[in-house]
DNA sequence: CCCTAACCTGAACACCGTTCAGTTCCGGGT
DNA sequence: ACCCGGAACTGAACGGTGTTCAGGTTAGGG
């Protein structure tokens, strides 16, 4: 059938939303393109390259709507790259366990931090602090999301007696850790703290 | 030997200590225990459980040091907890992975959560927000730590070029949400936020 | 027209979690 | 003293996993 790296990975992204990370095997994968499944590791050298491959898709994918403009304030230009990396996550099934273990093993998925870190760096914090809170807004999207996806997912079957999280929780959770770093930023002093709002629909 | 389901607990932590997440296996515990891994299902009904229930001994085992009285105040009280937490675990290998795990999928480890809860009960938040804020605290730490355990395991392997977090990242990160939070509480108004500075050696 | 390189097969290796019928063995009640 | 119940365990298997490798097939450019 004469497959090629980028065929594998969009089936591969197929077989995660359809059935879940936990039935993206190499056996099914290689099922799915007809082929068996030795021939994967022509086009991918582990499976964990491939997860990591997949990842990057999945953020590829997600959508990068610049809501507001660059010539935003720093806080609605953060909440916008955090409502969109979210929305990029429950895009597809399991896609928030899958791109939180590839970032937190420095895998892959990289872009998000680097966008956040671009933004922060316009946000005058003091020296150094910015990494600081790139890597806390990220931890708190990706932390949240994943709670978010296994709970709605969980809902989806047959779990009953499963609380979903209230749909705003997103935003209100995010607003603090924003209000938290726009204490320490010259812009956007307390007194007009930026409640930052993020758009939320399930 | 007439083991019992808390040897294979305190085996299983061992073992996961030793060599970690990967290599504990159901088989590889069982040879410790000098025993067939059919054996352990006497003990315990799945792995999953097994997991959980050695999550739930890290986090007993961990230094519940209530450094602060219970007569200080909630940033300081929240900022204790956090500190005993992270800690309890970067105390084993791979703790972090294991508990944020057990905790994303609901399956116990629900020590944290309840501790935060209670703390942040008595800073005076508007109705409902308490818990969104334990959770946002929640993700930050156990992101955190994960992200911090990850990276001083592959420093203390031999991959090099792999830029290891500065020691302060955990309190001045925890800093920013806990400061978020106070902004929103009746007590700590802003003007004095709490500079809530956490003990901090590697 | 041939040859190279990409692609793929078939078979195997060394594991994994889990199940289950049957065996061992010890402590306590009669 | 005897027996018995139950806890602990064995041995073997089942169906799955990621991965390796020598060899075969095939399409396209010199």
């Amino acid at each position: 059938m004469a497959h090629r790296r980028e065929d594998v990975v969009r089936t591969a992204l197929a077989v995660l939303d359809a059935h879940g990370l936990a039935d993206l095997t190499m056996r099914r994968l290689a099922a799915e393109l007809d082929v068996r499944p030795s021939a994967l590791y022509h086009h991918v050298p582990s499976k964990q390259v491939l997860l990591a491959a997949v990842a990057d898709e999945v953020l590829r994918r997600g959508p990068r709507a610049e809501v507001v403009g660059p010539a935003a304030t720093w806080p609605a230009r953060l909440t916008d790259v955090c409502g969109g990396l979210r929305e990029a996550l429950l895009a597809y099934r399991d896609a928030a366990e899958l791109v939180s273990t590839v970032v937190a093993f420095g895998l892959g998925a990289d872009q998000p931090y680097a966008d956040l870190l671009t933004v922060l760096d316009d946000a005058g914090l003091p020296d150094g602090l910015a990494p600081t809170a790139a890597r806390t807004v990220l931890h708190f999207v990706l932390g949240h999301t994943l709670d978010e996806q296994t709970h709605l997912q969980a809902g989806a079957a047959g779990a009953i007696a499963d609380a979903p999280r209230p749909g705003s929780d997103f935003g209100v959770g995010l607003g603090l850790v924003v209000d938290g770093i726009a204490l320490r930023a010259s812009v956007g002093r307390p007194g007009t703290p930026v409640r930052g709002e993020v758009d939320d629909r399930p």
